[in-house]
DNA sequence: GCCAACGTTGGC
DNA sequence: GCCAACGTTGGC
């Protein structure tokens, strides 16, 4: 069973056009157990993920990710504890589907980077969810051909 | 850059 | 195991 996945990353330290460039990348560096143990027992190849740029201008959903590899530690821990997952790109947005449209969207009162003080770098989200950003993000792509 | 909302640490 | 102090995240 394919799940959905939201992943936050600051634009300072990784965005989807790096992960355009890269093709793929690992998703290292997480310090925080609950994302931790999402990466680590529930990430599998195949799920979709939700590309978030946090601290960004305006923060928002950038793109589309798919999980290319399930958890593993990271290397040089003499005790593994921290986890991570690699991910491949799979879609870059015309423009970012902002927090701002996320809150005021149906259907995504519940999701949980719509939540206030909702920190979790990691998330997982619903079909529902992923198929209404997927929307939101395509409809940037078709407004940008229709402009030019 | 501010600061509220979290998460983690460590003394007890 | 409580909880105050501290550190971090992330919207604004």
């Amino acid at each position: 069973m394919r799940r959905y996945w939201l992943m936050k990353c600051e634009p300072g330290a990784y965005t989807i056009e790096a992960l355009e460039r890269d093709r793929r990348t690992s998703w290292e560096g997480v310090r925080n157990y609950q994302a931790r143990n999402f990466m680590r027992d529930d990430m599998k190849v195949g799920d979709a993920v939700l590309f978030y740029a946090s601290n960004a201008d305006p923060s928002g959903v950038t793109g589309l990710a798919t999980v290319v590899r399930a958890g593993y530690a990271e290397r040089g821990q003499a005790k593994p504890i921290w986890h991570m997952v690699d991910i491949g790109f799979v879609e870059r947005f015309a423009g970012i589907v902002s927090l701002e449209t996320l809150k005021a969207t149906r259907g995504l009162e519940k999701m949980m980077v719509t939540q206030k003080g909702s920190r979790l770098s990691v998330q997982p989200a619903t079909k529902s969810e992923y198929d209404i950003v997927v929307r939101l993000g395509r409809r940037l792509e078709r407004a940008k051909t229709v402009r030019a």
